[in-house]
DNA sequence: AATTAAAAGAGGAAATCTTCCTATAGGTTT
DNA sequence: AAACCTATAGGAAGATTTCCTCTTTTAATT
């Protein structure tokens, strides 16, 4: 038997997938090189061909990415899933995180980098290209932060705060709390001045990344 | 060998594990029931013992119920939880569901609720409180309806409405977009209109929930 | 016990933002 | 051509927020 990684590729693109190809077939640690185009497939596949990693993209019609990392996971909570995107956004690299991936790169990566995060998560580790790992690092660590300002909030600010990021009005704060309304705009503008942020959305997310929100969510 | 159900009980109190104990003897069909305080030790027990269903509180020290029930999840992907808290608030099942649990029943449940859940779930089953479902029911359902709404906005209001969700403020958006203030506002009035809603945080709130939101959100 | 500080509440005036109405211009559709 | 939608934006009016000020209560410190 050999030590060769061997890949399920994942891409609705089989010009992609013929570039992951011959990106991969550049090393000699990789073995069997399966392909499918759809995500739905992909758990077949992956049941049956047992491969050592499963690249995939997360644009894909049917099911989509993130549904089959899901199903994936579902399968074998150990599935090795290395998610390579055109998507350089920060939401889809926690997403993919979340939902069970063990690494994340973007298409404009360089083979190495490709062969190098294969080879990483075969071995049981990670990698998440740098560029946004630094970046999901400075989110994470804010996050933190941000639970320590709203510590700085009085307890009537908290309050209101909450109602605030939960889609109250001004007004039916005021009627709610049995509040005069400037007093409401008035610890609303406090509120805003403590968390250092400038508009009711950011604080409404703020309040979310907290896990304050308490209507809806899903 | 017996049909009869083995539990795990997860609780930090005392006193709580010994009510569980009590409303599951009641009935013949629960066999052994094990029990923790602490989530660490859960997943260690839940290898060891191999119980059919796990019991847990959400409120813990240590690593806390969620991350309890993905590290069980992690060591088996069938693994079967049924969530037991205080909380009715519908963020609590959904983030408990989305970490794996199969099932959520609040505290103030009757004894025959517990074990029908138990039951339910042992069998391989879900069984959510059907007051907090009704709940989930809704806010499910109108997810998709916010999707359709979304489709409403021309393309420059759905431009306008992601920075706004986004956190920025109708100047910078101006500046952004090169527009006019007024026109800024302008479309905010007719995406807040459209969309049925009358505050930014709910505007934003519904951007997350359908994905909009590209900052942050981890 | 007196002093200080923090929190909660609210009013007035000014600044800012939003809404509503109107209008123009460029596309599409019928 | 007429009707319609989209994008743009100005003006006036309305609503909201900000800033400053003030009072009262409660907690902490000296």
């Amino acid at each position: 038997m050999s030590n060769k990684i061997n890949v399920l590729l994942v891409d609705d693109h089989a010009v992609v997938r013929t570039g992951y190809k011959t990106y991969l077939s550049l090393s000699d640690k990789i073995g069997e090189i399966y392909e499918t185009d759809r995500g739905e497939t992909a758990c077949q596949l992956y049941t049956q061909l047992q491969p050592d990693i499963v690249v995939l993209d997360l644009s894909m019609p049917g099911i989509g990415g993130f549904e089959s990392i899901r199903r994936l996971i579902h399968r074998d909570a150990h599935c090795k899933i290395l998610v390579f995107s055109i998507h350089n956004e920060l939401v889809y690299v926690t997403r993919a995180l979340k939902a069970g991936a063990k690494g994340y790169i973007t298409k404009n990566c360089v083979p190495d980098i490709l062969i190098a995060a294969v080879r990483k998560i075969a071995q049981g580790g990670t990698y998440v290209d740098p560029e946004l790992a630094q970046q999901l690092a400075v989110v994470m660590a804010t996050i933190p932060d941000e639970a320590e300002k709203i510590k700085l909030l009085s307890p009537r600010e908290f309050d209101v705060f909450c109602l605030l990021a939960n889609g109250y009005t001004s007004r039916k704060i005021a009627e709610k709390l049995c509040l005069s309304y400037k007093t409401v705009c008035n610890h609303g503008t406090a509120i805003k001045e403590k968390m250092a942020v400038e508009t009711l959305a950011e604080l409404t997310l703020l309040a979310s990344r907290q896990g304050l929100i308490e209507k809806y969510e899903a």
